[in-house]
DNA sequence: AGCACGCCGACT
DNA sequence: GTCGGCGTGCTC
């Protein structure tokens, strides 16, 4: 008998639990089509969820006991035995199903879904302690300046990191080794943020009674312990937050977890802070980022209902909450919640799937929901929350644009007369401001003057982007980067190359050259690289040390800074381009939300649009302030086509290294489409990044009616097409990037 | 995903 | 004569 069935106090062997006796299903973090049959030996006796150490192929891997008979019966002599019941905790069955419906849903291999719940190396012992303190036996033997400020910052309390430990004692981290080596410090645990009890019932914020009125209602939902899905719609600066944490201290009065889902983790200093002024402690974070050792014991304390609430970024859904109790989907307008490489899922959607399975309320955030929440909520299917106000009675922003046509700025500059006029004026109060631009680097087009040559990446169907700053030209899609060539690679002309329209360092540029004593702060994801730098960024602006932030889409998410009175947005144009299905959605959403940044406190905010159309109905939407209207009607050229939310498209992506390969491909697909009442095949054509990281893509889209599900038919489509190696064929099932 | 096997170039 | 390049195929 092996020591892991004994201290669970298993009977061996005989009771083989409902499957065919002697095999069992074992599901492998590997893309195969299903589970594996393994060999039961006597004195083991695993169950579905139990994680195993099973042989494959010469190896051992570990993998979780399914539920499902595998489908064709691998012949007896082909099965290896079953070596080792792991102790961990087994998978639950609500997760189980969750993994098979993700698989089913998104088309991934069911293994592929199931390494994302494993992939956190729950299984290795803990990694040594990294913190330090004093060690016992102090030599008090001639201690160097360098040490005692090492020991003084220390203190006698909390272990603390080499690093943090060595900025606060302003020496390097050697200093801190050496101490060890010498054995003035001795290993300790550090210990970990999230796992103290939030106290739900100490007092938060002082809420408005709409406030009040919406945070009941979710408090009810959340008591009710049965799935529902409440949107919680409320306009920019009108308290969401706070309302739905007091969904989330209802959930803790049960003893049950709760998970929050932002679209953007690294970017939450703000939403912490506002997490700890409520529950006075932190929260469990989760995303890609997390030490090794952090992240396996924030699963284990997720496992083992100890991370009473968790933050985290999409992957965040495969945790291993036993009990949830509420899963809140905050932004859930943001298109980062679709995971886009490996398996293809939306994560607020899946968050929803995960709450119906477990039997918890979900809660869906946002001052602009998505076409698709708004569609589910006039079937019926979810209910709406209403904040109309702002909190602490600040107005919303007065909105409008500037006619580019009528008003131009100077050759070869980006801001028009009334924006920096406006932006005169603001700076003239003492107040602050921020230009939006959703383009990152110094310029997005280098061309030749002489000869016309365009610079492009060598590898993608796009042009590369100058970074000024650090003399280079880069590719935003591939990560190709060169430095800025003297001369034209094409015609060799000198002094030539000239940078073609703006991004945000070349905005930065101008207004320094405008507003010269404005201090100015950039923000977009290559110079707010981290949640320490996004912290900092933030507590900059907060504390006015800064007059102007421009930024990119980062400036858009959550912010609160009160004393950030104007935005001007370089290009509301720039988002419109391209024949995208929800270009005009994502445009008023995210321009909605850049403009909800504007007057949160006392002194009233405004935006100013630069347009070249003021009459496209996106920015009349904007201006008037009629996002629903503009919604409902956006809804409405939508529902006579069966585009969705009225009905449903996937994508499939053929690549191949040689473009004969990609087509030929994408023909065969093509030809054996689906036929049939309410489906339509669109394609193949070239993607519109024709060429991605050197491959050569082809898309055909698939769009039926709401009540006919895609993927038996794009099963049955796959199945009849041989693809020939090298050729990929990628599902996107419900695709937000038509790219 | 690993990790074999397999068939073609530069080495002791 | 071998070491080794990574193409392709399998893993219950």
């Amino acid at each position: 008998m092996r020591p892991a069935d004994r201290k669970r106090g298993r009977r061996v062997p005989g009771g083989v639990s409902g499957h065919v006796p002697g095999r069992i299903p074992v599901l492998l973090p590997y893309p195969f089509a299903g589970p594996f049959d393994y060999r039961v030996p006597a004195g083991l006796d695993p169950r579905p969820g139990d994680l195993v150490l099973v042989p494959l192929n010469r190896r051992e891997e570990v993998g979780v006991v399914w539920d499902a008979p595998a489908g064709d019966p691998v012949p007896e002599r082909k099965l290896k035995p079953v070596a080792a019941v792991l102790e961990t905790p087994p998978m639950q069955p609500a997760m189980r199903r969750f993994i098979d419906w993700v698989a089913a849903y998104t088309l991934a291999p069911p293994g592929e879904v199931m390494a994302m719940a494993l992939r956190i190396n729950a299984l290795r012992p803990d990694a040594p302690p990294t913190g330090w303190r004093r060690a016992e036996t102090m030599l008090e033997t001639r201690l160097t300046e360098a040490r005692r400020r090492v020991l003084a910052a220390l203190g006698e309390a909390e272990p603390r990191s080499t690093a943090a430990l060595a900025r606060a004692a302003g020496v390097g981290a050697g200093v801190i080794r050496g101490m060890a080596d010498a054995g003035l410090l001795a290993p300790a645990a550090l210990p970990l943020p999230g796992f103290a009890a939030p106290d739900p019932d100490q007092p938060g914020p002082a809420l408005s009674a709409e406030q009040r009125n919406a945070s009941a209602a979710l408090r009810e939902a959340v008591a009710a312990r049965g799935f529902s899905v409440t949107v919680l719609d409320g306009v920019t600066g009108s308290g969401k937050t706070e309302v739905y944490l007091e969904a989330v201290a209802e959930c803790l009065r049960q003893g049950r977890q709760a998970l929050v889902l932002l679209p953007e983790i690294a970017l939450s200093s703000q939403w912490l802070e506002r997490f700890e002024r409520r529950f006075a402690v932190a929260p469990a974070v989760w995303h890609s980022d997390l030490t090794s050792r952090t992240r396996r014991l924030t699963w284990r304390a997720v496992a083992a209902g100890q991370a009473p609430v968790v933050v985290g970024a999409r992957s965040a859904l495969f945790l291993p909450f036993p009990d949830p109790g509420l899963i809140v989907v905050d932004e859930e307008h943001e298109t980062a919640f679709k995971q886009e490489d490996g398996v293809v899922y939306h994560a607020r959607d899946m968050a929803v799937v995960r709450a119906r399975l477990c039997e918890a309320p979900a809660v869906l955030v946002s001052a602009t929901p998505s076409l698709e929440t708004v569609a589910n909520v006039e079937a019926g299917r979810y209910r709406r929350l209403t904040l109309p106000h702002r909190h602490g009675g600040a107005r919303l922003p007065e909105i409008a644009a500037i006619d580019l046509r009528e008003h131009p700025p100077e050759r070869g500059k980006f801001l028009a007369p009334p924006l920096l006029a406006a932006l005169e004026d603001t700076f003239a109060r003492g107040e602050q401001a921020m230009l939006f631009l959703n383009r990152r680097g110094y310029a997005p087009l280098t061309l030749c003057r002489a000869c016309g040559h365009r610079m492009q990446c060598p590898n993608c169907t796009a042009w590369l982007v100058e970074h000024r700053a650090r003399r280079q030209l880069a590719c935003h899609h591939c990560g190709h980067v060169e430095p800025i060539p003297p001369t034209c690679p094409a015609c060799g002309a000198e002094h030539s190359l000239t940078p073609v329209g703006p991004g945000v360092e070349r905005i930065t540029e101008e207004a320094a050259e405008r507003f010269p004593a404005a201090r100015r702060l950039v923000m977009a994801s290559d110079t707010v690289p981290g949640p320490q730098a996004a912290a900092q960024a933030a507590h900059a602006i907060e504390a006015r040390e800064v007059d102007l932030i421009i930024g990119t889409q980062i400036v858009a998410k959550g912010w609160h800074f009160p004393h950030l009175t104007l935005v001007g947005v370089v290009d509301a144009d720039l988002g419109l381009a391209g024949g995208d299905l929800r270009a005009a959605e994502r445009t008023v959403q995210l321009l909605h939300q850049v403009a909800g940044r504007a007057g949160r406190a006392e002194a009233p905010g405004r935006v100013l649009l630069q347009t070249f159309s003021p009459e496209h109905p996106v920015m009349r939407a904007l201006v008037s302030g009629s996002l629903d209207t503009f919604m409902a009607e956006e809804a409405e050229m939508r529902r006579p086509g069966h585009w969705p939310p009225f009905g449903r498209l996937a994508a499939l992506i053929v690549s191949a290294d040689h473009a004969e390969d990609a087509d030929r491909a994408a023909h065969d697909l093509g030809r054996a489409a689906p036929s049939a009442e309410g489906v339509t095949v669109l394609g193949p054509a070239p993607a519109p990044l024709a060429i991605l990281r050197g491959r050569h893509r082809r898309r055909l889209l698939l769009k039926t009616r709401r009540d006919i599900a895609v993927q038996p038919l794009l099963r049955r489509w796959l199945d009849a097409v041989a693809v020939p190696r090298g050729v990929r064929v990628d599902v996107d099932v419900d695709p937000v990037s038509f790219l």
